[in-house]
RNA sequence: GGCGGGUUGCCCGAGCGGCCAAUGGGAGGGGACUGUAAAUCCCCCGGCUCUGCCUUCGAAGGUUCAAAUCCUUCACCCGCCA
């Protein structure tokens, strides 16, 4: 059971580095092993590059074993110079608290808190150093570790050489390393996993722990997700593909899967996708063979936004996406489905009887583009759409008789950015 | 604490008194080709009430007809010396 499901991981491409896998292997072998990944609160919200880890934490719960979600509400304070260049701006306590709360929130969809001898605990790292006095840290925890090995790390030492890094950023791999060892101590907790950044972290733990306790602990990694043209996976133009609605809407969320490179498709899917190896194997023989199809794109799309945001949410952004692209005319489409459609998009309002501003300002108001100026020029480079049909002339405005069911407008910037606009 | 170097548009990075909204690259946007893909080619890329006006070159003052460019003070960063 259990090295099925690291054979599975591998297939995956999800293992980067464990330490000794033979001991790690016969400690799961042994049977419900308890492991812990943290989160930190540094946004409001999760994001997609934190569902690829969130998501192997998953995995690891159905074949048995039990979860242990800690959110960062200390860590978060500090800030993990893991992966920056730069030292991180401190967030204030209070903002932080609040992101705890968010981000708790959205692990509970993820992992099964409430049923089974294996059911996911929450922590927070926060309630065992909130009371540690400095004095009490230093002496109980600092005097375990070795500056030299600190300096060593990856994180610090790359820091080193761009600039600096300061004493707090510094002490964060202590701080981890006390959370792996309190979690030891109260749960049981044999194991943590995190993404490949997280490697020197989740040694200082397991160093720790064996200092202190004579006792050990395994670490697992997972890989950074890449993409095939090199930018950062998980980002778009606008920023962070966010797991929060109200920061990145379930249309947004549909279409940036939707949107994956062919040649990304095949990892995405193993990374993501809880199909079975046949289904993922087929799916990938689809999109070798018939990219243009992109069957596997909508099963990808379809299942993450599923997961993420629910079923009906699902249903609702794929049916506008099959809509508001379709190859048939808006008009034809019912009202109700014309509605539901277009309420997943970017939109905006004007009033019963005013006169219809131009298309410039009601791209504007719908927020797809930054500004006017950004409007004019998309209608001068005739990228400018208005109910599919294309528009020219800055100075363009719709007229009554471009409402479609009477009420609605559909704005469309180049080729696929859509926004809608209501009349009421 | 002393001396020297730096802070430019989303990022990197030129500019070193007028020709500067500021060279170049990247990111981003539009078009063509396609499949709401990639690659490629062309174009665009501070804002606005857009033949003009306004705000930008770390911050605040100053010199000048004119400053991102010169001077003064302040803040932060980086080196070397204590």
């Amino acid at each position: 059971m259990t090295s099925q499901l690291v054979a599975d991981l591998e297939w995956r491409g999800l293992l980067a580095q464990t330490t000794d896998k033979e001991a790690l292997l016969a400690e799961l072998n042994k049977g419900q092993t308890t492991f812990y990944i943290g989160f930190d609160p540094t946004a409001p919200s999760l994001h997609v590059g934190n569902l690829v880890v969130l998501l192997v934490m998953r995995r690891f719960q159905l074949a048995g074993h039990r979860p242990i979600a800690l959110v960062g509400g200390a860590t978060g304070l500090v800030g993990d110079p893991s992966g920056r260049n730069e030292e991180r701006t401190l967030n204030d306590e209070s903002i932080v608290e609040e992101w705890v709360g968010r981000i708790r929130s959205q692990l509970e969809k993820f992992l099964e808190f409430a049923n089974g001898s294996n059911k996911a605990e929450m922590a927070n790292n926060l309630d065992w150093t909130k009371q540690l006095s400095a004095l009490e840290f230093l002496r109980d925890v600092g005097k375990h570790f070795s500056v030299n090995q600190m300096l060593a790390k990856d994180s610090v030492s790359s820091r080193l050489e761009a600039g600096g890094i300061s004493y707090t950023e510094f002490s964060y791999q202590v701080l981890q390393g006390y959370d792996f060892l309190e979690l030891y101590r109260r749960e049981n907790c044999r194991l943590q996993l995190g993404g490949s950044d997280q490697w020197g972290n989740i040694i200082a733990g397991l160093d720790l722990i064996r200092k202190v306790e004579g006792g050990s602990a395994h670490a697992f990694t997972i890989p950074l997700m890449t993409k095939s043209d090199g930018t950062k996976f998980g980002k778009t133009a606008g920023g962070s593909v966010w797991l929060d609605s109200e920061m990145t809407s379930p249309y947004a969320f549909y279409q940036y899967w939707l949107n994956s490179d062919d040649k990304d498709v095949p990892k995405l899917l193993k990374v993501f996708s809880f199909k079975s190896r046949e289904e993922i194997e087929a799916l990938i023989h689809s999109v070798e063979t018939n990219p243009g199809a992109r069957e596997a794109h909508r099963a990808l799309a379809q299942e993450l936004t599923g997961m993420v945001h629910g079923e009906d949410a699902m249903r609702n952004v794929e049916a506008a996406s099959k809509a508001l692209f379709g190859q048939g005319e808006l008009s034809e489409l019912d009202a109700a489905t014309l509605a539901a459609a277009l309420s997943q998009l970017p939109r905006t309002t004007i009033k019963k009887g005013e006169a219809f501003p131009t298309w410039v300002d009601l791209l504007a108001a719908t927020g797809v583009v930054d500004s006017k100026s950004a409007a004019r020029r998309i209608v001068k480079e005739n990228g400018a759409y208005l109910n599919n049909a294309k528009i020219s002339g800055e100075e363009f405005a719709p007229t009554e008789g471009d409402l479609i069911h009477g009420r609605y407008l559909v704005l469309r910037k180049g080729k696929r950015d859509l926004a809608a606009v209501e009349v009421i």
